[in-house]
RNA sequence: GUGCCUAUGGUGUAAUGGCUAGCACACAUCCCUAUGGAGGAUGCAGCGAGGGUUCGAAUCCCUCUAGGCACCCCA
């Protein structure tokens, strides 16, 4: 432990001298502690997911937070820039490469195929949440540590479940007070049909590589699929050219996706097609999308018709001139889509076609939308407990005990003496009722109760306290 | 990985390149001899780290680290 290391003291040293005093104990970038009112908005997120989720008929799964790295390799695919550069990686002392589970898909469906949940009823539906890891430039919501609720219906095909998902997924964001969502779907086709969009696409792209910025240019060679949701403006103007896959979809797409929006429509939910939405994992097939919070973007104009604008709209050039204006990008709140083709990515030896979905969680809670339920087992005390004298402070415990028994959170501070110190705190930490016990009132096993508000005590034989309390505090909620 | 901006006690802040780095809140101990939000006293604690320029650096320069924003990509 004392021992400094490599210390060099040489007379020559001018070499950089390590100077390592700066052992920093900080947390990693882009990771955080959550506290408070924080950790009960995280708390009560994932307990009204999950109730959701029971009640619709998921199962709880937690997958361990580390993995081989071939799962995620073989599953995310390997030219994914999750797999590429935002993979914690780890080497074990026998050799294993692990990682810091990027995301939850890969793992689940790990898990399905490992416990051959195909023998169960299908579909095989599963929830889980906790922390995901991805080494990426901490940014506006988006963290090295992150967490995610998840969903995932295993082991059926049918373009109902692609809905379903989608259904709970808005319902799971609406009733966390978001109000406007939008809904982006596309569909991405499958191994028969995507093959040949992607010759057209790319043949599309071919006529405009003058204008492709160069990173795009590159994708052209590696993924051209995303070119299309490339942020580049002039990219962009030419997208809305670009040959659309939904137009080239075999016909098993084609019905699909169909059947996919015909259930939407039928639940009420509002969608819209988006053909530039295309996903970054490999895994996907068919049924991708998107949710954010936010009214759509509703762009300047769109340059399609060209003569139809009205030529007063020119706003005289106040508005065009900053682009600031600060209006946030809206990030995706959620997202998903179908995998059929995972599990044989995984070594499966027959298909199991999935669809899922995850929410980011530390989005949805930083959003100002975002309305906090909370966490139905972490109460704020409601009572907050005094002893004077030392026969009252050995007594002490018994009473916490017997208020414990009773399911009563009760804050105290043991190691304080005196009164006003006490009753001090309880008034900064807003607790209702203090219960004050003194020499007296430890010989006679009772209690005063004091109402912080009104500040009316009673005396309270112990043996009733419980009782008391309760009633009290049912009474005060409102 | 890239670009721009930022960094002073636990928190919020002040200090034309020049006194011992100031203030507030918070926290701790004590006083006001057992009924509260107060007051008084005392205390704890800082220039993110490391170099450089200078007689002299919180202040100017460089590197690193962390944070913010954006790209990349995604949740």
């Amino acid at each position: 432990m004392a021992s400094t290391p490599k210390k060099q003291t040489g007379a020559a040293g001018a070499a950089k001298p390590p100077a390592q005093k700066d052992i920093s104990f900080a947390r990693p970038k882009g990771t955080r502690d959550i506290q408070n009112g924080e950790f009960y908005a995280y708390q009560g997120f994932f307990e009204k997911a999950a109730e959701l989720a029971v009640y619709y008929g998921f199962k709880p799964i937690e997958t361990p937070l580390i993995e081989k790295e071939a799962l995620f390799t073989s599953g995310v695919g390997e030219h994914t820039d999750i797999v590429q550069k935002e993979m914690f990686t780890i080497k074990t002392k026998g050799g294993d490469a692990l990682v810091l589970r990027p995301e939850g898909t890969a793992p689940v469906m790990r898990a399905y195929i490992e416990h051959g949940m195909h023998t169960k009823p299908q579909p095989v539906m599963l929830y889980y949440y906790g922390p995901f890891f991805r080494h990426e430039q901490p940014q506006r919501g988006r963290f090295r540590e992150f967490f995610q609720f998840g969903l995932e219906v295993l082991g059926v095909a049918t373009p109902i479940t692609d809905a379903f998902i989608i259904q709970l997924a808005y319902l799971l964001l609406s009733e966390s007070g978001f109000k406007e969502l939008r809904v982006e779907v596309n569909s991405i086709g499958c191994k028969t049909c995507r093959p040949s969009y992607l010759k057209t696409l790319v043949a599309y792209y071919r006529r405009h590589m003058s204008k492709l910025g160069d990173h795009d240019r590159e994708r052209l060679k590696t993924n051209p699929l995303r070119i299309l949701d490339s942020k580049d403006p002039a990219t962009i103007e030419f997208n809305r050219e670009a040959p659309e896959m939904v137009g080239s979809l075999c016909e098993e797409c084609r019905k699909h996706f169909r059947g996919v929006l015909e259930y939407l429509d039928a639940l009420g939910i509002p969608y819209e097609i988006k053909h530039t939405l295309v996903r970054g994992l490999d895994y996907y097939s068919r049924t991708v999308f998107e949710i954010v919070a936010g009214a759509p973007p509703e762009k300047s104009e769109a340059p399609e018709s060209g003569g139809a604008q009205p030529e007063n709209e020119k706003p005289a050039d106040g508005a065009k001139k900053e682009p600031s204006a600060e209006e946030e990008v809206p990030l995706a709140l959620a997202g998903g889509g179908r995998y059929d083709y995972l599990a044989r990515l995984l070594g499966s030896k027959r298909d199991v076609p999935s669809v899922g979905m995850s929410i980011g969680v530390d989005r949805v809670i930083s959003a100002p939308q975002f309305v906090s339920s909370s966490p139905r087992i972490i109460k704020k005390p409601r009572v907050y407990f005094i002893q004077l004298g030392q026969e009252a402070k050995l007594k002490s415990l018994q009473v916490i005990e017997v208020l414990r028994h009773a399911h009563i959170p009760v804050a105290h501070a043991l190691s304080k003496d005196k009164l006003s110190v006490q009753l001090a705190i309880a008034e900064s930490l807003e607790i209702p009722y203090t219960l004050i016990m003194g020499q007296k009132e430890s010989v006679e096993n009772t209690v005063i109760v004091r109402d912080m508000q009104s500040r009316s005590q009673e005396t309270v034989p112990i043996d009733r306290l419980a009782d008391y309390v309760r009633s009290k505090m049912h009474k005060g909620r409102p």
